[in-house]
DNA sequence: TTGAACTTTCAAAACTTTCTGAAACCTCTA
DNA sequence: TAGAGGTTTCAGAAAGTTTTGAAAGTTCAA
């Protein structure tokens, strides 16, 4: 009288798992998102990490109602960043997938690859616009543009200072912000 | 013969300076922008930063190229956000907006108001959905949906770690990530 | 070598975010 | 307290991002 498989309508256990499961992995998600990843990468790890074995693309797809393509992408990416490992199993054509679980591993790699990067970019930037500011001619206005080329000099000390950190940060997992809760608060 | 004033095409002094401050600007906007914040409100900070004098709103839209609709949102959320200050001037009826430079009272402030929100709200999802797993009714398949919910376990672990580092990281300036290098691998 | 099974690519569609500019709304000064 | 000068709001436009799904590309067992 109450083991009756579900007739259509109605939760169903796998159906409810599969919705906890989603809710978790679109918490995740955001979290990922914040960190300049997209969603559905976040979704996936998650749903591999917490399923605890390697899964197949396709079901993948069918867990998290996404299609191939979205699939694809999102796998290849959380694999550039070893996120995900991929497995092939003897004797069957699919690949498998499944979630990496060295966190700092992660999160160094994206501090190194990624933060490192716009941060060395701005650099250049800082330095090449202050030589310009330099040999701009500025007849009768020189200590205007000067004080400019100051404050951008102070930038690229910031910039610097971050860069620093972030090497310290990445090489011994600890990091003091003294030098940039300290940073020289402009004399106006 | 050589100081005539421009004629109509060609850089120009004015010009060149301009297009200089964008430049910094636009590499200060993709740093902020990597950090979650919209592009303009990085370009309008480092504007006001290196001219080093407070800027009315229509002058930022000049310099800028924006609306006065960006501008008015872009300051808000910059005042929002402490990083920039809104000033009158007596006399005057515009409101003038100048940067804030305690870089550190900038960062410390978005981590904590926005990425431990971020944290507490996942730890909540999370530990919401271990409770409903625990009560899901799984006849025949205990040990799976509990290895699920331990590795859930793990996550809030982990995110209250993360919460934990980032609080001690708010308040000491210094953070040690040991924990987090750390922080149990899977074993499988 | 073939072809079935699976994966990747990519142009177009769907969706999201950001920007514009005009109208509504303030707020001082006279 | 009228209204000129400024600021904010907001609906629609533009720009940007993500997703889809079908076609092209791979790979492997036979």
């Amino acid at each position: 009288m109450t083991a009756a498989p579900p007739p259509s309508a109605e939760p169903g256990r796998k159906e409810q798992e599969r919705d906890l499961l989603h809710e978790v992995a679109d918490a995740v998600g955001a979290l990922m998102e914040f960190w300049g990843f997209k969603r559905v990468m976040g979704r996936v790890w998650t749903l591999l990490y917490l399923r605890g074995e390697a899964l197949s693309a396709s079901e993948l797809c069918d867990q998290l109602s996404i299609s191939s393509g979205a699939a694809s992408m999102a796998l290849s990416e959380l694999e550039h960043w070893a996120v995900v490992r991929r497995i092939r199993k003897p004797g069957d054509r699919r690949e498998y997938f499944e979630a990496e679980t060295d966190i700092w591993k992660m999160i160094s790699r994206v501090l190194r690859e990624r933060e490192l990067a716009q941060i060395e970019r701005a650099v250049e930037v800082f330095e090449r616009v202050r030589e310009k500011l330099r040999t701009l001619p500025a007849p009768g206005e020189r200590s205007r543009l000067d004080d400019i080329a100051d404050r951008l000099g102070k930038l690229v000390d910031l910039a610097r200072v971050g860069r620093g950190l972030l090497v310290a940060l990445v090489q011994q997992g600890r990091v003091d912000l003294g030098p940039l809760v300290r940073f020289p608060r402009s004399r106006r």
